[in-house]
DNA sequence: CCCATGCTTCGATCCAGGACGAAGCTTGGG
DNA sequence: CCCAAGCTTCGTCCTGGATCGAAGCATGGG
């Protein structure tokens, strides 16, 4: 009776909590055994296994073989845009897990978004960047200013090389923590690539963390300038 | 173990083909009963009303009684997006419903998405709108031109009314049909309106179908230029 | 060549939740 | 005031699928 894509099966796919917790775990945009899949999902392997061939065969996983492992990978970039937009949604609507971890507070503060920044410091930097005129935002769109252009080239970043790709260079990305934007797209990967040369920050192994070093944070926000939402309280908390 | 927004339990909400398809009926925007959700969705009265009262519970639909009617509606635009966002991913993967109804077809060429014109005839629109310089299109980010308000305002819009709203005057919208985008955001809701408002389209009760007639179907395309992608064969089998 | 590791397949169990019939509650109309 | 329509609640049945133990396949190391 009704016509059109099968929204059904796909939401049943993402469902499932054990599900649930491989794909979050996958947003980080590295590519994950079948194991760490299993234990960050909390399940035996074999569970896990007949898990990771479902979604798989549902078209939301790729997967690769490497020596006796199998790595598994978000199949593309709309799959980590669709669980981040029901994370959002889910943030509105107060659905939030009720076993809260110690990481919770570090996780709101610097998280890897597929393969940009996300949290608090991403929205602050977004902010800053805005309010310097390096980027504008015109209905919820956003694009870099010419000042903005010698600003990341300051930064190191290699403008032309991004500016060539097929992706979008600046993307706003709704940040379920906050309930605000930050930066994505092409622009907002080479920023977190350039933060890690710099030895700025670094991830935490398997996490979605991002951890900051003292003088890596220091230099963020010497040039990033004030984030008047996020005081120092909380860097200390974070760490 | 895991932390954050919780997927799973909005997941299943979707996973369910009866409630998958209430929210894809409801994603015309309008309130409807839910007599008219249970026959949508192909359920008796008594499964429907626990489908509608978990939806309701999850924070995806809001309720309003009015007599001895209760009708629902999508809590919110956000909602849509998601709904949307998951069938432009099943479009991708590939995951299309078996049962293919008479009015496909139909569908495929104008229906409403939540409350802007969606399908062939939209894509083509955005097309020529971007075509003739009336709105441009700066990494996947739509704006209206100062000659595109001037396009406006000829058709009858009252332009200085939308660019008060809270929501954002072009917003592009992917299309699972086509993998194209369509134009939403105010403008777009603004441009449906208009449509029916003309007289050239009428949508069809109870359905995301948008019914143009004959007339309306040819200022449409005088208005908005030859839509190479739509044969004028389509229009006879639409029709 | 054999063993350990990583993962999948098979088989069995068990339970959440989706389905409907029947009864109950509210609202509007005569 | 009673009846019909619209919807919900209750009780029951039943299936899909989530889980794990055990066995089966590959791969790499010694």
């Amino acid at each position: 009776m009704k016509v059109g894509p099968d929204i059904a099966t796909l939401g049943s796919l993402l469902g499932d909590p054990a599900r649930a917790n491989m794909l979050t775990a996958l947003l980080s945009g590295q590519a994950l055994t079948a194991g760490e899949l299993a234990r960050e999902a909390g399940v035996t392997a074999q569970t896990a296994s007949s898990h990771l061939a479902r979604l798989e065969a549902g078209g939301l996983l790729t997967q690769r073989k490497q020596g006796r492992h199998r790595y598994y990978a978000l199949s593309g970039e709309d799959v980590a845009g669709v669980i981040e937009a029901l994370m959002g949604l889910a943030a509105r609507t107060g659905h939030t897990r009720v076993r809260t971890g110690p990481k919770e507070p570090a996780l709101r503060r610097a998280r890897v978004c597929y393969d940009h920044l996300a949290g608090d410091l991403a929205v602050g930097m977004l902010e800053s960047l805005t309010a310097r005129g390096f980027i504008v935002e015109t209905d919820e769109r956003l694009s870099l200013t010419p000042a903005g252009e010698a600003f990341m080239a300051a930064l190191g970043l290699d403008l032309p090389a991004l500016a060539g790709q097929r992706r979008p260079l600046c993307k706003g990305c709704l940040d379920w923590s906050v309930r605000r934007t930050h930066l994505a797209g092409g622009l907002g990967a080479a920023l977190l690539d350039r933060f890690f040369a710099l030895g700025w920050a670094a991830r935490e192994p398997g996490t979605r963390l991002v951890r900051f070093s003292p003088r890596g944070l220091e230099a963020f926000r010497e040039i990033f300038g004030v984030m008047p939402d996020t005081p120092n309280e909380e860097t200390a908390a974070a760490t």
